[in-house]
RNA sequence: GACCCCAUCGUCUAGCCAGGUCCAGGACACCGGCCUUUCACGCCGGCAACACGGGUUCAAAUCCCGUUGGGGUCGCCA
């Protein structure tokens, strides 16, 4: 416990800084805090697909936002770099070679369509055990050589024991036994050369000297590996820790369709950083004295890892809401309204409403009235307003259904968000599904601002950013919901 | 379905590891009251839980087993 533990966030640049990365990149931080180590941030990028750069700036303005500072990382380097997993693509190559080289692992030349098959055939004869049957092990290893060679497509993969158990450890819930058998052989290395989560981690926590991993519950199914892995390279296992997963009101894994996960609405949606980590620090810790108000430093003081609980926590925005409160008015004046003018009244926020809003009124004072939209966290549908959020032709539930889809097929994926690419976004919505531009247009402008005069929809849905379009787009359809 | 994890008020949790001090404590929400020109804040009070069944023991929320319930994983995603 005083030994210093270098601890690590690894969040993946897929989409918008989640609000599990920073619930668990707080624990580990103040870990390393509490034990003079260190905290890193590494960014596993492995997907090349879905990682993209936009994504991994957000992580960062999200943590710092947050004040969860990091020792090391892609920005601020360190001793044990690159901290970005796509800049090291040899290592794991290496130490993938290592393994089939030792016998711990082969190549597996199966195509995609094969594998697709033999999970189908599984499911069908309801296997009590997918995976993959081991169709390339057999292969004599002069034989794969040559085929790799000669340019063949394959991946790598673990060669898991195929009976025994293999147990690991958990701080916080002891030993875990496996059965060898039901350990699926992992593809450690993709056709594209680059590494999965499995092997790049493994090999990145100890290479990064990483003391103590803690990470997310939904990573224990994957441990064995984790563990086997280690054993082959003949390594050291970091101590592991697994959290528990934040959970939705029906206390499934908190998600975007059920809850704000994204680190950015809540900056928009104006919490304060140190409510939102004192918030969060409440799922599974507990203060030696049972206060539920404090702060970072405090937390750090007396951090224990191995005290934290395990029952799976439902966030509760209503809880998070009164310790925000608790916070915004312990604020002087002068401290909120430096708040105020960083966050939701910034030079740059008014920069961008007011050339929208300018040519629409004649006094000043007409401002706050014709803007209000622009500044609040909700929005109200009256009667009007909730006439018009009927797409033509549609019923309200069937309204209600396609703003779904637009939300989950097109507006979700985007990482940028100007008004070009809205634009294109919207009319190319509009043309798959044959509606006509005008009749999609004004029911959303009316969900994400509340009424149907508004300056330009995409310049204004730009303006008020992703987070705040996403939950008024959400709010629109449980009115419509509501109307029947 | 298979494997794994978990289980205290509606929610977050303390207590559990080292059984008795617990007819279970705190917080959110809710209800009532006080304060107050209003609302809010603040303060005071109330409602509300050891999932169930066995076992061990003088004694179990605490230890063991089972059942039930919930969750996670089963991808060339992480």
């Amino acid at each position: 416990m005083t030994r210093p533990a270098r601890t690590r966030i690894a969040p993946s640049p897929t989409g918008d800084p989640h609000v599990g990365t920073a619930y668990v990149a707080l624990f580990n931080m103040a870990l390393a805090r509490r034990t003079g180590g260190a905290f890193v941030l590494r960014i596993e990028d492995t997907d090349r697909v879905r990682s993209n750069e936009a994504s991994e700036r957000m992580i960062f303005e999200a943590l710092s936002w947050l004040g969860l500072q990091w020792d090391e990382g892609p920005d601020v380097g360190g001793p044990f770099g690159p901290y970005r997993q796509s800049e090291r693509s040899e290592i794991y190559r290496e130490h993938a070679e290592r393994l089939v080289a030792q016998g711990d692992a082969y190549p597996c030349f199966c195509t995609k369509e094969r594998l697709d098959a033999l999970r189908e055939e599984q499911r069908k004869a309801k296997a009590a055990h997918l995976g993959y049957d081991g169709h390339c092990r057999t292969i004599p290893p002069g034989e794969a050589a040559r085929r790799r060679a000669a340019g063949e497509p394959h991946v790598i993969r673990l060669a898991m024991p195929r009976e025994g158990e293999i147990t690991v450890r958990d701080l916080l819930r002891g030993e875990i036994t496996f059965a060898a058998a039901q350990i699926d052989d992992q593809v450690l290395l993709k056709s594209d050369g680059f590494p999965t989560y499995h092997l790049a981690n493994v090999v990145d926590d100890h290479l990064m000297e990483i003391t103590h991993v803690i990470r997310a519950e939904e990573w224990i199914s994957s441990l064995p590996k984790h563990v086997r892995l280690y054993e082959a390279f003949g390594w050291e296992q970091p101590v592991f820790c697994h959290l528990p997963l934040l959970r939705n009101a029906d206390r499934s894994k908190i998600s975007k369709r059920k809850n704000p996960v994204s680190l950015n609405w809540y900056r928009r949606a104006g919490f304060l950083p140190e409510a939102l980590l004192n918030y969060l620090a409440l799922m599974g810790w507990a203060m030696p004295d049972e206060r539920d108000e404090f702060t970072l430093e405090e937390l750090i003081e007396v951090f224990d890892p191995a005290k934290i609980s395990l029952g799976g926590p439902v966030f509760d925005l209503e809880k998070l809401t009164w310790l925000n409160g608790r916070y915004l008015r312990s604020l002087e004046t002068g401290e909120l309204r430096e708040r105020l003018r960083t966050e939701l009244l910034s030079d740059a926020y008014l920069d961008r409403v007011i050339p929208l809003v300018q040519e629409r009124i004649d006094r000043l004072g007409d401002f706050m009235e014709y803007a209000a939209f622009f500044f609040t966290n909700e929005v109200d549908y009256d009667e009007a307003a909730r006439k018009k959020l009927v797409l033509k032709g549609l019923t309200p539930p069937q309204s209600a259904k396609l703003l779904r889809k637009l939300l989950e097929e097109v507006l979700d994926p985007l990482m940028e968000w100007d008004a070009g690419t809205l634009e294109a976004a919207l009319r190319g919505f509009c043309e798959a599904r044959e509606i006509r531009p005008g009749e999609l247009f004004m029911p959303v402008r009316v969900a994400v601002t509340g009424r149907a005069a508004t300056p330009p929809l995409f310049e204004t849905m730009a303006v008020l950013g992703k987070e705040v379009c996403r939950s008024r787009i959400r709010r629109a359809m449980e009115t419509l919901r509501g109307m029947k």
